[in-house]
DNA sequence: TCCTTATTGTAACATTGTTACAATAATACG
DNA sequence: CGTATTATTGTAACAATGTTACAATAAGGA
């Protein structure tokens, strides 16, 4: 069960790094490193995931993003959000912490929160 | 252009109304009206949506369900969030509002919070 | 009742993701 | 270094969710 260090992990890694504070679909790293199976690259988000070196946030339209953690903790427990741009389409994680209040008795577990509208690049 | 009344569109929100606050998925709709289309039940609930009947929200598994729109206003703007129970697998629209603050020049358009845990009825 | 056309059903397709299994290649060990 | 073990990969096939085109049907006004 020993995890060996491969081509595709590098590579994607090295994709995932290069993308700083934004985050990157499956199909756009389908793109970028096309010498790579689509099924190998899911493999590899999955184990990164398991490894707590990324996090998956699914988009208001269903579809999944991959970020680079920074201080997920173990079980990718973060109450921050994720902000896509309708106009230059780049999907940037926010560090602000979101304080949610849940009715007692209601137990958080994990959160995914979106948020979909105009960044400061497209406001001007 | 004028909008007709259906079986379909009747039954439909027949549906919707009796869940109160808890939401559907696309395939809870199939199976309880299998009379109907699985392409006219995309087509109608679009149309609820259009119409400010219903509101859409992406699940942090990627699947969309409806809700009864309560106070949405015209674009379906709400900043409250929806729980999943991942032991009942009920879904509630939860009517406790959000402040999100987002970067200075960033402009919101359009929320979609999820949240999963376990719900008050399952913790006892 | 009849006519117009909004609505529906069918079939085909697109996208995103998963599984099974055989082929390949990373690493440990002699 | 060479070889054996097995983690990893590619292929093909499948599943779930949603969309589109087009012909058939039915709601509602005349």
């Amino acid at each position: 069960m020993n995890k060996r260090k491969t081509q595709s992990k590098k590579a994607i890694l090295e994709c995932i790094q290069r993308t700083g504070n934004y985050g990157l679909k499956s199909d756009n790293i389908e793109s970028e490193l096309p010498q790579f199976n689509r099924v190998t690259i899911y493999r590899i988000l999955q184990s990164f995931i398991d490894d707590g070196i990324i996090h998956k946030v699914i988009s208001d339209d269903g579809k999944s993003y991959y970020f680079k953690c920074k201080n997920c903790g173990e079980k990718h427990f973060h109450n921050h959000y994720h902000f896509k741009c309708n106009i230059c389409e780049k999907v940037e994680c926010m560090d602000n912490n979101i304080d949610v209040e849940v009715p007692k008795d209601y137990k958080i577990e994990h959160v995914n929160f979106w948020i979909s509208g105009i960044c400061n690049s497209c406001k001007k």
